[in-house]
RNA sequence: GGGCCGUUAGCUCAAUUGGCAGAGCAACUGACUCUUAAUCAGUAGGUUGGAGGUUCGAUUCCUCCACGGCUCACCA
């Protein structure tokens, strides 16, 4: 059977309903539950308090399952969340009713009207009395039993990954909660949230390739943005000493598991305060969240419990000592302050890097491949080489180490928060240091920002912020190992024509 | 971009050493007025991702291409 066969099977069948005289596209159905209402507000009610005080309702949703008995049907109505069973006798309906159900196909969208009961098994049913078509369901559904699997419908065609798989559903159901609790946690402590520009002039704030296009009229080259960052920083400058923004950062990197090129940060900057103060901050949001979404603090990911009522902190320096599991020889915490010694444990260690990298790089490379994966409890790691920092402040008994920290779980990275760089003529001289690495051809570096700079010169007060990645925080929360299960629509290739 | 694996009916999957391309669901016809993976009887549905090659013969072996998954690199 041809897709196609089948499409015009349907649509004969379409045609005969409009011959019978029914409209094929009612404009409304107004009812007096949804499915979902149904089934939670009559799960307690008994057979016989129903049918001493019958309960009439009106509901309506998609047909995902129909089980016919000549004379007599059972079906199943989705309202994409819950589902509940509707019964269709010949001798309780009109005939014209019973001659349109004959018509009805797997998919269809009905709206029913009659009363609640419950069958010899128990199970919550809906006595059919009326029932309309309110749009035909023209292509056929997946599978009912293992449903969809093929990831490449599932993320093209989301629509019939969410028909077919409703598990789905809660996933973005779950997203939503997280993207909600979040705002309320800052709102409840007066961040203001603001919207900064998505296409900007030059794409700062971040150390990343971004997208280009082009505005017409003012005849100018614009970048989507790579981060709000800058943007933020200057609203601290202008007196929003709380401000927040979560939304859609792009940049133009690879598609993998971990990566979307349009993915969802929440940003958010707090005066008068540093890095350590975010610690303490992130620790008590992400607790809250998890306890909110979830109702737990303990969340299962990927067949192991994380206990957000568990949080380590180390050093970057002191996590790569304390979770040392390479075979060669422990290195000393001198070793890694030195480029020469970390070369030779990356080479022994088959590690890959590129040589220009100094000491501050080498040993970012070394935690990546040592630490990362094993922090699968919330932990923070703070302190990192001012080398692969460029916008945070460094320390003042170290300036090769930034006051910065990221925070992991379940071995994924979720934020990065630093004590932001204020003094305006240090954050030129590192714009121009991004500026050579510009020029040698490193898309990725830094351009000048003179207007950031101007900003600088009014005065940032002393500022910490820091950047959760929305998307990541909900594999975490909804044990998924990709990024595209917890994103609508994925970036994929075009689809090929045909 | 590199490596490995995959692509068979609308969906989920089989097919022995290279030897007639199959099942379940969905669809169609018929039976059936409390079923729920409804059941029973029957029917139809395939350029095996695309192009080439080896062979008497290719879903199966080889090459290239497209798309996908995992992984490494880059990155959050």
């Amino acid at each position: 059977m041809h897709e196609a066969d089948v499409v015009t099977q349907r649509k004969r069948k379409l045609e005969k309903i409009i011959e019978a005289g029914f409209d094929p596209y009612p404009h409304k159905f107004p009812y007096t539950h949804t499915v979902s209402e149904l089934v939670k507000q009559l799960a307690r009610c008994a057979h016989d308090e129903l049918e001493a005080s019958p309960i009439h309702v009106r509901t309506c949703g998609r047909l995902i399952a129909l089980r016919a008995h000549g004379k007599a049907a059972f079906a199943h109505v989705s309202d994409g969340q819950s589902r509940i069973q509707i019964y269709l006798k010949k001798d309780r309906v009109s005939e014209r009713t019973f001659e349109l159900y004959e018509f009805l196909d797997i998919g269809d969208l009905v709206g029913v009207a009659g009363e609640i009961f419950r069958t010899r098994t128990g199970e919550l049913t809906v006595s059919v009395k009326e029932l309309d078509l309110l749009a035909k369901c023209l292509l056929p559904l997946p599978e009912k039993w293992h449903g969809l699997t093929d990831t490449e419908i599932r993320y093209r065609q989301r629509y019939v990954d969410l028909i077919a798989n409703p598990e789905v559903g809660n996933i973005f159901r779950r997203r939503a909660a997280i993207v909600r609790e979040l705002r309320r946690f800052l709102d409840e402590r007066d961040y203001v949230e603001v919207e900064t520009p998505m296409m900007q002039p030059m794409a700062g704030g971040a150390t990343a390739r971004p997208f280009e296009t082009f505005h017409k009229t003012l005849g100018i080259h614009l970048y989507l943005r790579v981060a709000p960052e800058l943007y933020l920083k200057r609203l601290v400058v202008g007196g929003f000493p709380r401000v927040y923004e979560l939304s859609r950062n792009f940049r133009n990197e690879g598609i993998s598991v971990m990566h979307n090129p349009e993915f969802t940060m929440l940003e958010f900057y707090q005066a008068y305060s540093d890095y350590f103060d975010l610690m303490d901050l992130s620790q008590e949001l992400l607790t809250q969240i998890v306890e909110r979404v979830t109702g737990s603090r303990k969340v299962e990911y990927q067949g192991e419990v994380i206990d957000f009522g568990r949080w380590h902190r180390f050093t970057l320096f002191d996590s790569i000592l304390h979770f040392w599991n390479l075979p060669t020889e422990k290195p000393s915490p001198t070793d890694l302050k030195n480029a020469g010694p970390l070369r030779k444990i990356l080479d022994a260690n088959q590690i890959s890097y590129v040589p220009s990298m100094g000491a501050g790089a080498l040993v970012g490379r070394l935690f990546e491949a040592v630490v990362e994966n094993q922090l699968r409890h919330p932990t923070i790691i703070y302190d990192y080489p001012v080398e692969i920092s460029p916008l945070a402040k460094t320390r003042d008994d170290d300036p090769s180490i930034a006051e910065r920290f990221e925070l992991f779980v379940g071995g994924i990275e979720i934020a990065n928060a630093y004590s932001e760089l204020n003094d305006p003529e240090e954050q030129r001289r590192r714009f121009e240091e991004q500026l050579k690495r510009r020029v040698a051809g490193d898309e990725e570096a830094h351009g000048m920002d003179e207007d950031y700079i101007r900003s600088l010169c009014y005065g940032l007060p002393p500022t910490a912020g820091e950047g959760i990645g929305v998307d990541r925080l909900t594999m975490i929360l909804t044990d998924m190992r990709s990024i595209r299960e917890v994103i609508l629509f994925p970036h994929r290739r075009p689809e090929s024509v045909e």
